[in-house]
DNA sequence: ATATTGAACGATTTGTTGATTGTTCAGGCC
DNA sequence: GGCCTGAACAATCAACAAATCGTTCAATAT
């Protein structure tokens, strides 16, 4: 079945990508590993590149995936469910750096090759986000407009904690303390404000 | 005078930076533009570097003037300058890129040098930032605890707005149309909330 | 017919050499 | 004595050669 060698190929990439490194790995090696010729591997996959790009989907699935387990945790309001939702897409990311920068090297490579690429994993985050600002609406704890376009702004907003070659520098306290202050900046103005 | 000398070489450095790029220029071209050795030179600059960061300070500082003009300028609220403030930045910035990428080329290298250079002129932008917030709670508009830290954030959520190897693929129309939203987002949450 | 190979090809990378350039400083100039 | 030069030095860059690698495809095997 042409799936399960799919499979066998993007298993043998990831671990000689997280490795060695995308650059440092061959296709010949691939074909290796998975008892083939080079030539071969083009009948399942178009180039090296999209091994790669297939290998990053998932990862970014997964962690959008992860953020929409937020949306059916019981007893959190919109706006807790909203600061959950940026705390834990940062430490994602910051953990995937310091413990597997090769993986986020290989992001920044087909971002850098596939525009489009990038965008599809904010869509996917951003509709988690849009959800969460739909359900506080609902609740009427937020007062929203257009869920997917508030959306769209707050992923602009907090693209300083997405991008992990602009917090090279700072450490995990430091950022978290500023997403905390850009959460509040954010929040304030989505929540019904109180009778005065 | 040594700061005329200063003057001449900054200005001789100016022309040719700008003309044909950091890396393209010599020491010793500046030299001869002044009537002098390259020795001499650095008498007046540790190095090449610092030749440029000193041409980029002072773009820096022109740029932040420009935002200080806000603050004098009649007949705005709080708001209106904030958003002016943000327009303005983006504007100067991208037309920067537009019209001379070597200058903001040059800014790149400094800043990947140099890091504290780029926080110097952060804190420019950021104090006229916080001026208006001040004005804004002064005049009973904003409701702001901290202008200071209030301003930080809203750097911070803008950041996507002022670096121009983020939005080097979008056009200006777009930029502005985000900015716009991402204003909104915030401007929502400092405006003292209206008796509901 | 289909699946697979591996040699061939062009593009990219790597390694190396020579030239260029930023920087220093011993010496001459005022 | 301070000011300035320009040769000397080390670091960086450019250019070229060799090698490696991604990709293709005619030939082979099943």
């Amino acid at each position: 079945m042409s799936d399960e060698v799919c499979e066998r190929i993007i298993e043998a990439a990831e671990e000689r990508f997280t490795h060695y490194g995308y650059g440092k790995t061959t296709m010949a090696e691939l074909a290796r590993d998975c008892d083939m010729s080079s030539g071969n591997l083009y009948r399942f996959f178009p180039s090296k590149l999209d091994i790669a790009e297939e290998i990053c989907r998932r990862a970014s699935i997964q962690t959008a995936d992860a953020l929409t387990a937020i949306l059916d945790s019981p007893g959190m309001s919109a706006a807790e469910r909203l600061k959950e939702f940026l705390f834990q897409d940062l430490r994602t990311t910051f953990h995937a750096l310091e413990k597997n920068h090769r993986i986020v090297e290989m992001a920044q490579l087909i971002t850098a090759e596939r525009p489009e690429f990038h965008n599809e994993g904010l869509k996917r985050e951003r509709d988690v986000l849009a959800r969460i600002l739909s359900m506080g609406r609902e609740a009427g704890e937020f007062e929203v407009d257009d869920p997917d376009f508030t959306a769209e702004m707050i992923q602009a907003a907090t693209l300083k904690f997405s991008y992990p070659q602009l917090f090279s520098r700072l450490s995990l306290e430091k950022l978290e303390r500023e997403l905390d202050g850009v959460y509040q900046l954010i929040v304030r103005g989505l929540v019904r404000s109180a009778t005065a």
